[in-house]
RNA sequence: GCAGCUGUAGCUCAGUUGGUUAGAGCGCCUGACUGUGGAUCAGGAGGUCGGUGGUUCAAGUCCACCCAGCUGUACCA
């Protein structure tokens, strides 16, 4: 290789948020998604998908925040000059297929679907420009009895991934509550449509920040370690003391309804102040006796007045699961997970594709960053799957022999393959301890003059060779691995190592 | 976007107050040990020290700018 060549030369890196995923993780994917799947169609969804690009405008048009029209979102033109754009959720997507095929579909309409989605942000830990969801709507049902069961889906989903009743909670709040609070304090109208979203993002944090945190990005704004500012609602002190006032206990009431007695200065209560307020005050009531009818409890799904959720589609309930038990890092310092799971009632998005308002709730969950969390739980094999079964080539002119052999266990519906590389006897057998192989099967000529193959069990192998120290002793042991066996019994032998490790190939 | 920290081999890192031809461990490749993954031994490949410019007799080392990564923060429809 010359230097122009190595000037030349192309880097293979991937852009940053983005990652190839191997073996292991492909299988623990699916493993998960089909639990999912067993709990979504259990619940009678039917699975629909659509495609991962849509008009730009069918995704996202319909934001108040127009400042940043395209930010976040992966975009180009196509050839007619249209904007394009890579999906950022499923929820979008769906609304555009349910207004597109609205005549067709039964109504009330369940589907559920899950594929990745692409946000252009900023990465981090557990944060990906690319990434899994897995979803299921109800589209056409505006009783909070749908609300409801996608909170009980929710829950018994978290439990058929296997984690434990208690290691995770559902939280329900509902927009109406915290618009109405911010109804009742002034905040009401289109005019403050831009200071409700301040408000709302500063609520999110309280987890993070603590309530003084989030009583300075209330007000004039917040200052953090680094000296970076961040600017504030603006709000005055009474205003963010209502605010304030509805996460007085860190915002879990359990099942109860949440600043029924907050005061306003002239002596009203936020419940009588606003309508919204009311309305979102009874929906949650319904959601509760409905879960608690089914003996869905606190122990499970809870009403959380700090749940907000940044979506801004959101028009009612609003769900989201957090798991509950510390993760440690690889660095040993606990992560912070976030949310694994959320969603809402969205009832305007199919409406924008039609003259008529369709109500619709829905529930994501966040495949990627759940199986990141199963991860660090224990709860994914994280071992690689095992590999096929190597039949080596021992003598270069009997190929075809050696092809043979690999025909019979494919043909008994066994993973097998023939090694096609170059190398020699022990080269081949490296190639089959990387591959993950079982076993490997062997015929050279000592066999072959007796009708006889070698299964040389790789996993009992491995074990024996960590016994010895010298090389007499290494093949000494390795022999006990393996059992030469009439060629017709071929593919009998290679079951029972197969049986023996639990290795079911179907 | 803003702030701080960090860029030396595939990975983890040494590299003195600037001073010959930039190192180690692990990994990788080849070979030896009669046809066996491991161990051991012998050999090998792989780096314009993130980039550009500057200071200097001399820069991996000092300076400026740029780029990238990490952490925090903001944004996250």
């Amino acid at each position: 290789m010359n230097a122009d060549e190595k000037q030349n030369r192309l880097s293979a890196r991937l852009p940053r948020g983005l990652d190839d995923r191997g073996p292991a993780e492909i299988a623990a994917t699916r493993v998960m998604l089909d639990k999912i799947r067993v709990v979504y169609e259990r619940y009678g969804f039917e699975p629909v998908e659509t495609p991962a690009i849509e008009y730009t405008e069918a995704l996202g048009k319909f934001l108040p925040d127009q400042d940043r029209p395209n930010a976040g979102v992966f975009s180009f033109q196509d050839d007619d000059e249209q904007w394009l754009s890579l999906r950022y959720d499923l929820t979008a997507p769906l609304a555009r297929h349910v207004a597109a095929n609205f005549d067709a579909l039964p109504k009330p309409y369940r589907s559920y679907r899950h594929g990745y989605v692409f946000r252009n942000e900023k990465p981090g830990p557990g944060r990906f420009r690319q990434f899994m969801q897995c979803d299921a709507d109800t589209v056409g049902s505006a009783s909070p009895a749908a609300d409801a069961e996608i909170c009980m889906m929710a829950a018994d989903t978290m439990e058929a991934l296997g984690i434990p009743r208690g290691a995770y909670v559902v939280k329900v709040n509902s927009r109406k509550i915290l618009d109405g609070v911010l109804e009742s304090i002034g905040l009401g109208g289109y005019e403050n449509a831009g200071r409700r979203l301040t408000v709302l993002r500063a609520i999110d944090k309280l987890d993070r920040l603590g309530v003084e945190g989030v009583r300075h990005l209330l007000g004039p704004g917040r200052k953090d370690e680094s000296g970076d500012f961040t600017k504030g609602a603006g709000l005055e002190t009474w205003q963010a003391g209502v605010i304030l006032g509805i996460f007085r206990d860190g915002g879990d009431k359990g099942f109860d309804l949440i600043a029924t007695s907050i005061a306003l200065p002239d002596g009203k209560a936020v419940r009588e102040a606003s309508e919204l307020y009311r309305a979102g005050s009874d929906e949650l009531d319904e959601i509760r006796s409905l879960l608690l009818a089914s003996d869905y409890g606190p122990d499970r799904i809870r009403i959380d007045g700090t749940v907000v959720r940044g979506l801004e589609y959101y028009t009612g309930p609003v769900f989201e699961v957090e798991l509950t038990f510390p993760v440690q890092g690889d660095d040993g310092r606990p992560v912070r997970f976030g949310s694994v799971a959320g969603g809402g009632r969205y009832d305007g998005l199919v409406g924008r594709f039609r003259g008529e308002a369709v109500p619709a709730t829905g529930f994501s969950i966040g495949v990627s960053r759940l199986m990141a969390a199963l991860t660090h739980l224990g709860k994914v094999d994280a071992r690689a799957p095992p590999g096929p079964v190597v039949v080596i080539v021992f003598e270069r002119e009997r190929i075809a022999d050696y092809q043979s052999m690999v025909t019979a266990l494919r043909n008994a519906g066994m993973r097998a393959e023939l090694y096609l590389g170059a190398g020699k006897f022990g080269a081949q057998m490296k190639y089959a301890d990387k591959r993950n192989a079982p076993c490997v099967v062997i015929q050279g000529s000592d066999e072959r003059a007796k009708g006889e193959v070698t299964i040389k069990d790789l996993i009992v192998g491995a074990e024996l060779a960590k016994l010895e120290k010298g090389r007499d002793e290494h093949l000494k042991n390795q022999a006990q691995a393996q059992r030469a066996v009439p060629q017709t019994q071929l593919v009998s032998a290679v079951a029972e190592v197969l049986a023996r490790h639990g290795i079911a190939w179907t």
